[in-house]
DNA sequence: TTTAATTCCTACTAAAAAGGTAGGAATTGT
DNA sequence: ACAATTCCTACCTTTTTAGTAGGAATTAAA
């Protein structure tokens, strides 16, 4: 499965730009100092939020990032598949043609992955930007 | 979160064993061969199942491992957490006292990696060795 | 009693991934 | 002009993964 700390910085980093939105655009210099993330490390993050529009942009002196949508409207699973690739235990081939292990035409433990994957997916797909901002007092 | 080949490997390996356990000992070098994982790794990985009394060995010509207990009693956590550490998604540290990111009492985030945590722990608590075996004609 | 098949054990290693760093160009408010 | 920022490319260090190598101990069978 992939996920890492650059998902969970990317979560983190979400949400504090949830949580100062109304601050106008938050500087990574900013982010980094409160969470504790290295500014070059979160710039690479930050494209790649960037690329799949979940931030916007504004260069120069008192730029920063904003979040491109609603905190109610952005999913965890959104995130986490913007920066690390896919949330996929599963390295067996989809296609039917194929076996997993290039033997047998399914694994013994193929359906298992499956829906572990699916498991986890589901967990990332219902909890969105706003709930977490929301419990962040428990 | 801990789950690797190795994790992956160890229940593909156990299903095997459940599948071919009315053959008297399994050598791993038949797992091996049908599994198509290479046999020192399949050492390594069998030397913690043995230490967690999962399986049992019977050494010399003929010898070979056979499972310790029935595969209904067997539970996918069991073989998981015996090879690959700990199904943990969180670094953060569990101590009340310290934050997460040696910052603010506890992150942003700290829930939402908590609960996930549960969610995979579960899920792998309540399949057993014995369900794998029986889905696999699906 | 030799031999082949096995588990058991320790150490090493190659490749990939994780988690960055370095250096600078482009943009823009003050 | 200049300071603060995003943007971009390349490199690097450490850790983990996924093994390999080499052999000792044990045992069934020839």
């Amino acid at each position: 499965m992939k996920l890492t700390t650059k998902g969970r910085y990317a979560v983190m980093a979400m949400a504090d730009l949830a949580l100062f939105k109304d601050n106008g655009p938050t500087s990574l210099t900013d982010i980094s100092l409160r969470q504790n993330i290295s500014l070059p490390y979160l710039e690479q993050i930050f494209i790649k939020l960037k690329n799949k529009n979940l931030v916007k942009s504004t260069r120069g002196a008192k730029g920063g990032y904003v979040l491109d949508k609603s905190a109610h409207d952005i999913k965890i699973s959104n995130i986490i598949s913007a920066v690390d690739e896919e949330v996929k235990m599963l390295n067996c081939k989809k296609e039917s043609k194929k076996g997993c292990n290039n033997k047998s035409t399914k694994c013994i433990t193929h359906n298992l992955w499956d829906q572990l994957d699916q498991h986890i997916n589901n967990f990332f797909e219902k909890v969105k930007l706003q709930d977490l901002i929301k419990k962040n007092s428990n």
